[in-house]
DNA sequence: CTTAGGG
DNA sequence: CCCTAAG
């Protein structure tokens, strides 16, 4: 089947262009184009005039109300551009425009594609000027077949076809929906999976194997949904219902929006976040390929999500993460959609305003939660406006921090915090409680939030010339410990402060020391870049507060460091003026060393290293004795 | 939870 | 330093 492989990554299926794609071609080889399928099966390039009536109807946002097979119809694959784009990103234009259709072994190739054009009409011989050659990966690739109310002629080569050794054309295509089979109402959940089967034969005029009752559920519903865009039938879905149309008004005001409307229908390509629930479903249903295409192959790149999330067999759609709910509600906030004094009130920072509201009064949860529609994934998620007041996660610990805490300026900045974290939406965190019953607590009223602020960036400005003093003075070790204690007790406390320009600072960031550098290169040294839990454990272990992210980070900076000052290696021991703390050269150097090993031969260097490590030199001769 | 990488 | 996505 060596050769047969290739034919199937190449599975090509003709379809006529009429809609004046060639432009795109090259750099989309995927088409899409108006056609009509005949009576007898064979595919007929629209005409213009074929054109213009689908557009209209298009327009209108309906569709002929009649289910018969010989109408014309429109490919809707159109919309889901995205989702085969995505499937495919990447194209062989040899292969798209090899001229030649390979349609001689459509068995063969249909094994493994699960869908190819088994009756290939006479494209040839109706003169089709450009074919448009779409293939690819299977789900995608039958989406070309595949018409919505299973109406088009092009039959599934699918296991079915070939086990059942049914003329591919016999079957279906002369079948049109049988929905007088579907009695007034119907609940999926109450059927049989017999009847399910049933009702699947009634909807897609095949049978099918399928005990799943679920899918089965999934495949009636998609069936029934999309084959008819409602406008079309008496029937619609609702609440895993199958109702008639006119009865789902007694169900509920939501309105059920399915893809009669274009935008709909699709998932919108253009959202990042609905690209992984695409992926998801198809995922899922590639467990279904080979014993139902038609439905699933549809489904995979035409879903109404709407539908399933109505449904309880969704798939859940990707909650936006919380950046993007903040991001997105900080350019609407901008944006002057919000009441300008909500806005204001829980918007702005303490320090700028001079808010002295009660506590009670802010943390009162009875705010009302904004949300807007948001076409995220085509779900239409509903997404909280939210305001960024920070971003850093409160302290575990955060209660008995206040308890260790003495320095009153500290309090107030902190139950501003508190007041502000609980002023924010509901969140489900944990923290939300402490924070809640930190904010109640009794006797915070009206504090000089401003001058606390101030005192706190000096703080925290002294800190770090402290600490440059600590290094100037050699002894650093020693002072260093005593600081890193004394940091840990009080200053744990790892709190953003917003800067007047409204940016986040943090409070205290812990400053590195150059022992911590040392023990972190040294670490690295030993364990080898990238074993930042290992580092941590072993080097770090007296070190709390520095998380192994803490160390790649700072390794990654120094990495930057060193390669920036390998060349000004000794302008950098004389200035001390820096900002930050000054990393002495020789340990620059020796990140560069290290560096340069770790990315010729990664965690082989564990041997005699640990002996030098406090020049550079050594391990230059190490590392020449390595080489 | 750890790691990697972007912010 | 924070956050998140991937293992």
């Amino acid at each position: 089947m060596e050769a047969n492989e290739a034919d199937i990554e190449g599975s090509v299926f003709p379809v006529t262009n009429t809609l004046g794609a060639l432009e795109k071609e090259i750099a989309d080889p995927i088409v899409y184009q108006l056609v009509r399928v005949d009576g007898d099966g064979r595919l007929v390039p629209a005409t213009q005039d074929e054109i213009m009536v689908v557009e209209d109807l298009l327009e209108d946002d309906k569709c002929e109300p009649k289910l018969v097979p010989d109408t014309r119809q429109t490919t809707e694959s159109c919309k889901t551009e995205g989702c085969l784009m995505e499937r495919n990103p990447f194209q062989a234009p040899e292969e798209s425009f090899s001229g030649k259709l390979e349609y001689e072994n459509p068995k063969v190739v249909a094994e493994k594609s699960n869908a190819s054009v088994d009756k290939v009409p006479d494209l040839e011989k109706m003169g089709a000027p450009e074919k448009v050659t779409v293939h690819g990966s299977a789900p995608c690739s039958e989406l070309s077949n595949i018409d919505l109310s299973g109406r088009t002629e092009i039959s599934f080569n699918s296991e079915d076809a070939l086990n059942e050794d049914t003329p591919s054309t016999s079957a279906s295509s002369s079948w049109k929906p049988d929905f007088s089979k579907l009695e007034g109402k119907i609940c999926l959940d109450n059927l049989t999976v017999k009847e399910l089967q049933e009702t699947f034969k009634a909807t897609f005029g095949r049978e099918t194997s399928v005990k799943d009752k679920q899918w089965l559920k999934r495949r009636i519903t998609m069936g029934l949904t999309n084959s008819c865009d409602f406008s079309c039938t008496t029937f619609i879905i609702r609440d895993n219902l199958v109702v008639r149309k006119g009865e789902e008004q007694i169900s509920h005001p939501v309105k059920v929006r399915i893809s009669a409307d274009p935008e709909v229908g699709v998932a919108n390509s253009d959202s990042g976040g609905s690209l992984g629930d695409r992926d998801n479903r198809v995922n899922d249903d590639a467990n279904f390929s080979g014993t139902d295409v038609p439905s699933s192959a549809f489904e995979s790149c035409n879903v109404t999500k709407d539908l399933y999330a109505e449904q309880g067999t969704a798939k859940r759609v990707r909650k936006p993460t919380k950046r993007y709910i903040e991001e997105l509600s900080e350019i609407e906030e901008t944006s002057e959609k919000l009441p300008s004094s909500y806005k204001v009130s829980r918007y702005r920072f303490p320090c700028t305003e001079s808010l002295m509201r009660p506590t009670t009064n802010v943390r009162s949860n009875a705010r009302p939660l904004f949300t807007r529609q948001d076409s995220l994934g085509g779900s239409g998620v509903q997404i909280p406006f939210v305001s960024r007041i920070r971003r850093s996660r409160p302290r575990e610990n955060f209660t008995s921090l206040l308890k260790l805490q003495p320095s009153d300026m500290d309090m107030a900045t902190r139950q501003v915090r508190s007041v502000f974290d609980a002023s924010g939406p509901q969140e489900d965190d944990k923290r939300n409680n402490d924070l809640i019953k930190t904010s109640s607590t009794p006797g915070w009223t009206k504090q000089p939030l401003i001058a606390a602020c101030e005192k706190d960036e000096h703080y925290s400005g002294m800190r770090i010339v402290e600490l440059e003093n600590d290094m100037n003075e050699d002894n650093s070790d020693d002072n260093v410990e005593l600081n890193d204690g004394f940091e840990d007790n009080s200053d744990d406390n790892v709190i953003s402060v917003p800067t007047p320009k409204g940016g986040m600072r943090r409070k205290h960031h812990r400053p590195w020391t150059i022992d911590e550098v040392v023990k972190l290169v040294e670490g690295v040294a030993r364990y080898g870049a990238g074993r930042w839990s290992e580092i941590k454990r072993l080097a770090f272990a007296s070190c709390p507060y520095r998380t192994s992210v803490d160390l790649k980070d700072k390794w990654r900076n120094l990495l930057k460091a060193s390669f920036v000052q390998l060349p000004a290696e000794k302008g950098m021991l004389n200035s001390r003026k820096q900002a930050s703390v000054p990393i002495p050269a020789p340990i620059l150097s020796r990140v560069r060393e290290l560096a340069d090993m770790q990315g010729q031969f990664q965690p082989i260097l564990s041997t005699g290293k640990s002996s030098g490590h406090s020049s550079g030199r050594s391990v230059h001769e190490a590392r020449s004795g390595y080489l």
